[in-house]
DNA sequence: TTTTAAGCGAGACGGTACGTCGTGTCTTGTT
DNA sequence: AACAAGACACGACGTACCGTCTCGCTTAAAA
């Protein structure tokens, strides 16, 4: 798995120049506009060293999606946060504790503003190009993209059900499979003002997560 | 704009089996794999006859996707019911009334039944990537695809508000968002089994729409 | 064997503008400065019309030097002298008779002019790379270029004779070889003065020609 | 000059190995089907180590045809014989006296022979791709491949002058171009048959060469 | 014995051309 | 007019080869 000791090592200045043109590109024409030539010449390197790092467009795009290069706050910030403060991440403070479930309003308001930025909204939808590209990869391109944040989501719904805050029955999965949905399609379907009634929306999800009182 | 009366008419057998033959492609290698070409050959038409119809591939695919060719049961037929009984949906069965907000179990147990068939799968993929193709068009994209089935969805739900039954503060609009997101994010993430989770996110949103009764 | 009378007929202008889109370049810079997309761009034609007609450089070059749209003059112009008073080449004057053997030191003064043109090198050196090329096509390629000429000179040669100005027992094949093989010995090698001795070596071809008189 | 005393000595071991490995890829696909890569990996080589040797391919092409690897006998070693006895190369044995000027037949003889080798044509061809391919090297290459026979044959004739078998006017340059260049024509055209008819151009060329007698 | 200079295997690199593919338009003759 | 057929301009794709470079390692002469 190690790279081979042997000949000359692959240059990690190539690596990032290559990342930095394509998320360069990505932002200025979307996933269509960028051509594996424009992103070779912009990073100073021949086309040739791109695809021995990654054997596809799509590939390539998944990789700067994955590298984090591209949108270094909002979703990604809140996708990466404390699970890998990696690669040009800057780790979120960690959460306090919150009065409401999870701090659930919390977390949507970060993603309510994260919708608002054009960076956001390029990187998901070369996301979604990319996977759309490549049928097998797509699962694990969005895994490794919303994975870390989903658990951390999951986890704090969880934390929020043992504290009684949450009812016990319900599927903390399919809740935060609602709150990463509705900012993918807001995205994709380029609605206008994304982030409106997101903080409705929460409301909502934190009341009908509370446990039942009564028979109703 | 009705079209002209000389010359000879557009052959309406060419219409259908490139519609026919646009979805036995999608079916087959999805967005990407289709190319005008094969669509014409299949279809037995020369290829300016596809474009005297649709302008671009885009176009196409959206038409087969929107003419339920692609999908004659299931999410489309859901997405065009009650709306426009055209070409290829069968409408469905009117909804009777129902004594929880707006039969909402019902809409998104239909939804997830709908999420089962990879043929409603590879539809919204096609769609996200006509859509993704064609910047402009995508907000009307989604708009013509979703656009009657929301309609619909928020008109229940404002029902449901009218009888006392979703308070009267709440975002239907985010709501709808939120079904259509989770089911959209599910299938490009290609999600394992889509429809599971379903049932229980709508019991927290029915719980989580119906009027605050106390301090909480 | 005629061309399909179904679709778009290929374009003439398009034949024409490559083949002199490739002339031109090869005078310029020879066989490998020779490159599709300089050619294709210079005919302002797309690099794909260009494969349609020939399927790789040196058939491209193989046809240019075939079609006689290279080196109008000269080498060329023997060539096809006579044979097929085709494309940009006029037809040279008949010969007339001669008191020597075939009037073989006017064809030699002919050629030895023909040496000092820089474009018949080219034409000749362009000739030779494709072959080197194309195997397969490579006698076929020699055969179209010389073979009209060199059959002109071997009857020539006959007809002298014919009229008892050459032995009975000369190899006339092997003499037109010679008379082509210095010409391409001294342009593949540069020989500075390709056309210096020519005309002493004809005089000595037509003496070893002559019919032996004594016993020697 | 003479090779730096320190560091690690160049290893003939990979000089060889090189030549080889070329002159065997040489007579699998021509000159072009050659290239570097494969020569370094089948002389179990690093490429650099070629290039340390050879500054380019025709360079190297050059090499093996002039090393005689590519033919250790036939055509090279005309070509070398008698002019440098060196690499690979054994001297062929001195020629003797002849009643004709210059043994001119026996050397077209011997040069016929050489053409119906493979091998030899290979060589040829590798040659004349290599001259193409270097345009300011073509006439240094030619010249060191075709050089020391040339003299050498130019070295006969003129003896044959001296004893008075050849006329004094007679431009020997010339011939020895004629030889030259039917072998070339004859091999880069494929002719079939590449040997015949070269004792009866050789007859013709030595009586033409005789002295003229009378008023011809 | 330790430097030091060069050779060497491996393989990445910049560059350039290759030949293919797909989109959307255009041009024939035919219906 | 529409249609079948297919050429066309445009532009991206991914591959191949050239000749250079940069690693770590080896070899042998010089210090």
């Amino acid at each position: 798995m190690e790279p081979s000791k042997r000949g000359r090592p692959r240059s990690t200045d190539a690596d990032r120049s290559i990342l930095e043109a394509a998320r360069d590109l990505l932002l200025e024409g979307g996933y269509d506009a960028l051509n594996l030539a424009a992103v070779a010449e912009r990073a100073g390197v021949a086309k040739q060293t791109v695809y021995r790092r990654w054997s596809s467009k799509s590939h390539l795009v998944a990789g700067a999606v994955l590298a984090g290069v591209l949108a270094p706050s909002g979703i990604a910030a809140v996708a990466v946060a404390g699970a890998d403060p990696g690669v040009g991440a800057e780790a979120a403070e960690p959460r306090e504790a919150s009065d409401e479930p999870g701090g659930l309003h919390e977390w949507m308001r970060r993603l309510a503003a994260s919708l608002e930025s054009p960076a956001n909204a390029a990187t998901v939808r070369a996301l979604a190009a990319a996977a759309a590209d490549d049928d097998d990869d797509a699962a694990r391109l969005y895994e490794r993209f919303t994975g870390p944040t989903r658990r951390l989501l999951v986890e704090v719904l969880e934390a929020g059900r043992d504290r009684g805050e949450v009812r016990t029955d319900a599927d903390l999965e399919a809740v935060a499979d609602a709150v990463f949905g509705v900012a993918l399609y807001r995205i994709l379907a380029r609605i206008d003002d994304p982030a409106a009634g997101i903080d409705s929306l929460a409301t909502i999800l934190v009341d009908g997560l509370a446990p039942r009182t009564a028979t109703r």
